[in-house]
RNA sequence: CGGGGCGUAGCGCAGUCUGGUAGCGCACCUGCUUCGGGAGCAGGGGGUCGGAGGUUCGAAUCCUCUCGCCCCGACCA
C-alpha cells in the first residue's frame, strides 16, 4: 500500500500548449512524463509503475520462449560497418567520439551485437534454435520527433532474435513469437490487429505488424473481422458487381458534347450515370528511385473507377518510381493528348509496353531499355499506363475524349485502347468487402506497437555467423527479429480508452487496463478530518494490499472533488469511495472502464474487487 | 531539410503594433471559514521577459544574429 500524501505525483490542471493529442496532454497532466527535450522525456513515478507493469508482462512472456540479454546502447562504428548499415542509418543514428578519438555509435537496434556474439559462440546446429531478447533503450535521431511518447528519440524496446539452422526452424520461431506477441497485447489489455506487412528486398519470407487503432497513429491500415489486416499500401477488397451501360449506337465510342462537365460529379449527372461508370484519369510525372541527376520525368497515366481514388504508393511500386507530382498542362497535351477535365484514354500514343517497365522497375539504365525514348519529341519518355482492375472486363464505360467539352461513350478496355499493365493502384474504402472473408473493412490511422520479422541471413551472412549441420557442413543460421515498442503499450492503451471517453462525450479521460496501470485501485478517503474515514480507508487498503492488490491510498488532506478528479486523471480503472455511506456500513466502488458505480458492504470490497480485476484480464 | 507558429513565474495567458522599468488566473506558503466533484476571503513568496549583440536617456516591446520547442510536409532501419 503506498499513501498519496507521501507520493511525488505532479497533476496538472492545465495541459502545456505543446501537447496536441491525447495520450500526450494526459501523460503530462497525470504527472507521468516531463520533457525535457524534443522527443527525449523523463518518466516520472507513476509513468515509471506503468512501464515497469508493461515490461514485466513482456518479460514474463518472453521468457516462456526464449533468454534474456542485456547488450550495450554503446557501440563501436566498425561493428555497424560490417553489416552496411552504419551508411544506410545515415543520421538517423547517434554518433560520437570517445577521449580517444575512437568513433561510437548508439545502438538504433541490436541485430549487429546479437550477431557478433551469435558468429563468436555458435559452433553447431545442436545449439540452435536459439531466442535471445532483451528490453532496453535505443537511441533513434528522428528527423521529426512528435506526438508525446509516440515518436521519440530515444526509448524502451524490447528487442529479441531468432537463430535457427534452417527455415523450418524460422518458422518455428517465428510463430512462437506471433503467440507471445498476441498474448502480450492481450494481457495488456489492447485491441490489436496484426497486419501483413511487406518483408522487403531482405529475401524475408514473413513479416506482421501489431497495430492498434487510434487518429494519433501514423500509418493507414484497413482490417475486418474475418482476420485480414493489411496497410493501405496493399490493402484489397473485392468489389461488388457494376453494371455496365448499354451500348449506343453501333457500339463503338461515340464522340458526345459534353460542355462545362469536366469533373465527374457533373458528368454523372449530366449523363446520368454513376460513377463506377466512368473512367477517372489520373496522370503523374514520376521520378525513379536512385534517381540520376537530370534523368527525365517518366510520364504515368492510370486510369481507374471514376468512384475510385489513386494509391499513389501503389502506383510507385508499379511504375518503378518513388515520388509523383500532378502532370502540367502541357504534359498533359504532350503524352495523353487532351486537356484537365477531359483526359481519357482513347488516342494515347507511344504507350510503353510491359517489358520495358520491369526493366525500369529493375533499375536499369534508361538507354540500355527498349522503346522508352519518345522518338518524335526528342525528349520525354513513353507513357505508363496503368489500368486499374475495377476497370477491367467493363464496357461501354464514359471517359474523357481528350478534347475539351467532349466524351466517349461506349469506351471498353482493351478493345478501345492499350495499356502497360493492369494493376491494382487503388485506395480501399471503407465497408468495402476483405478479399479473404468477405466481410465489412475497418479503415483507420493506427500505431505500430510491435513488429515480427523473417530476417533470414542478412547478418549472419555479412557479418560471418557460421555453424555446422548434422553432416558437418557449415551453413549460414537464419535469423529472425521481433520488435515491441513499450511506451507505445502505454500510450496507444491512453488513446484507445480517451477516444471512448471522448465517444461518450467526456473530454480529456481515460483508465488503464488493471495490468498495465500504475495502481490496480486508489482509495479515496473523501474527508480525512473525519478520523474513522481515515482509519477504515486505511484498513482496507492493507486488506486489499493483503490480498495482494496494487492499492493507493488518497490520505490527502484534499477536498474531495480534488481528489476524485486526481484519481481519474492518473488514469487508475478502480476507485473505493470511503464517505457518507461508511455510517450503514458501505463503500462505493467506481469502475470507471464500465462506467458504474456500486455500494459495496466493508467484508466484500475485497472478494468485489478480485472479481473485478479477474473478469477485466 | 522545406513551410508555418510559439518562447514573459511550475501550468495557462495578457502586455510587444504605438519603448517609460512586468501583470492576470490556476498552482505554491500563512490564517480563518468550508468539506462528495478541481472551495471562499485575507495576506504572502516566486520572473536574467529563451540567449547574445545593437539602437536609445531608457528595451519584454525596435533592429541583427542565435538557441529551443510545437505543428504540416519530406523522412522513418
Amino acid at each position: 500500500m503506498q499513501r498519496w500524501s507521501k507520493l511525488f505525483i505532479p497533476t496538472l490542471r492545465e495541459a502545456p500548449t505543446d501537447a496536441e493529442v491525447a495520450s500526450h496532454k494526459l501523460l503530462l497532466r497525470a504527472g507521468y512524463i516531463r520533457q525535457l527535450g524534443a522527443g527525449i522525456y523523463s518518466y516520472l513515478p507513476l509513468g515509471q509503475r506503468a512501464i515497469n507493469k508493461i515490461v514485466a508482462i513482456v518479460r514474463e512472456e518472453m521468457d516462456k520462449i526464449g533468454q534474456e540479454f542485456l547488450l550495450p546502447t554503446l557501440n563501436p562504428r566498425e561493428l555497424w560497418e560490417e553489416s552496411g548499415r552504419y551508411e544506410v542509418m545515415g543520421d538517423n543514428m547517434f554518433k560520437l567520439k570517445d577521449r580517444k578519438g575512437a568513433e561510437l555509435v548508439l545502438a538504433m537496434t541490436h541485430e549487429e551485437v546479437m550477431t557478433s556474439i551469435a558468429r563468436n559462440e555458435l559452433r553447431s546446429y545442436k545449439q540452435l534454435p536459439q531466442i535471445w531478447y532483451q528490453i532496453q533503450t535505443k537511441f533513434r535521431d528522428e528527423p521529426r520527433p512528435k506526438s508525446g511518447l509516440l515518436r521519440v528519440r530515444q526509448f524502451l524496446m524490447k528487442d529479441a532474435y531468432s537463430f535457427d539452422i534452417d527455415t523450418a526452424g524460422l518458422d518455428k520461431s517465428y510463430d512462437l513469437h506471433d503467440a507471445a506477441y498476441r498474448a502480450i497485447f492481450t494481457r495488456c489489455g489492447l485491441e490489436f490487429v496484426a497486419v501483413e506487412a511487406d518483408s522487403g528486398a531482405m529475401g524475408g519470407s514473413g513479416s506482421q505488424e501489431f497495430m492498434v487503432y487510434t487518429e494519433a497513429g501514423e500509418d493507414l491500415i484497413a482490417s475486418s473481422v474475418s482476420g485480414y489486416a493489411a496497410n493501405l499500401e496493399k490493402a484489397t477488397s473485392q468489389l461488388a458487381p457494376v453494371e455496365d451501360l448499354a451500348p449506343t449506337g453501333d457500339g463503338t465510342p461515340e464522340l458526345i458534347h459534353t460542355p462545362g462537365k469536366g469533373a465527374i460529379a457533373d458528368i454523372c449527372e449530366f449523363l446520368s450515370i454513376l460513377p463506377s461508370q466512368d473512367i477517372k484519369c489520373v496522370a503523374f510525372m514520376g521520378t525513379r528511385s536512385a534517381h540520376p541527376a537530370g534523368e527525365p520525368l517518366r510520364p504515368i497515366v492510370a486510369f481507374l473507377r471514376g468512384d475510385h481514388q489513386v494509391n499513389e504508393t501503389k502506383l510507385n511500386a508499379i511504375a518503378g518510381t518513388a515520388e509523383l507530382r500532378p502532370m502540367l498542362p502541357e504534359e498533359l497535351a504532350l503524352y495523353i493528348g487532351g486537356p484537365a477535365g477531359y483526359l481519357g484514354p482513347i488516342g494515347i500514343e507511344q504507350v510503353m509496353t510491359n517489358g520495358s517497365l520491369n526493366g525500369l522497375k529493375s533499375g536499369k539504365p534508361l538507354d540500355k531499355l527498349k522503346g522508352v525514348s519518345r522518338e518524335n519529341a526528342g525528349e520525354g519518355l513513353k507513357t505508363i499506363v496503368v489500368l486499374d482492375p475495377g476497370l477491367a472486363g467493363r464496357k461501354n464505360l464514359v471517359a474523357g475524349a481528350n478534347k475539351l467539352d467532349h466524351h466517349f461513350r461506349n469506351v471498353t478496355p482493351e478493345r478501345d485502347f492499350s495499356t502497360t499493365l493492369t494493376a491494382d493502384i487503388r485506395n480501399v474504402n471503407e465497408g468495402e468487402l476483405d478479399p479473404i472473408g468477405g466481410q465489412p473493412l475497418r479503415l483507420g490511422k493506427a500505431v505500430e506497437i510491435g513488429h515480427i520479422f523473417k530476417l533470414g541471413t542478412k547478418y549472419t551472412e555479412s557479418m560471418g555467423a557460421r555453424v555446422l549441420d548434422t553432416n558437418g557442413k557449415e551453413v549460414t543460421p537464419i535469423m529472425g527479429c521481433y520488435g515491441i515498442g513499450i511506451e507505445r503499450i502505454l500510450t496507444s492503451a491512453i488513446e484507445s480508452s480517451a477516444a471512448k471517453f471522448a465517444a461518450a462525450g467526456n473530454a480529456d479521460q481515460y483508465a488503464l487496463p488493471a495490468t498495465i496501470a500504475p495502481y490496480q485501485v486508489v482509495v479515496t478517503v473523501t474527508n480525512i478530518k473525519e478520523a474513522n474515514l481515515l482509519v477504515e480507508g486505511e484498513k482496507i487498503a492493507a486488506n486489499l494490499s493483503d490480498a495482494s492488490i496494487d492499492v493507493l491510498l488518497d490520505d490527502r488532506d484534499e477536498r474531495a472533488g480534488v481528489k476524485f478528479k486526481d484519481a481519474e486523471l492518473i488514469g487508475v480503472p478502480y476507485r473505493i469511495n470511503i464517505g457518507k455511506k461508511l455510517a450503514e456500513g458501505q463503500v462505493e466502488i467506481v469502475d470507471r472502464l464500465s462506467g458504474t458505480t456500486t455500494d459495496i458492504s466493508l467484508d466484500n470490497i475485497t472478494a468485489h474487487l478480485q472479481s473485478l480485476l479477474t473478469t477485466s484480464n
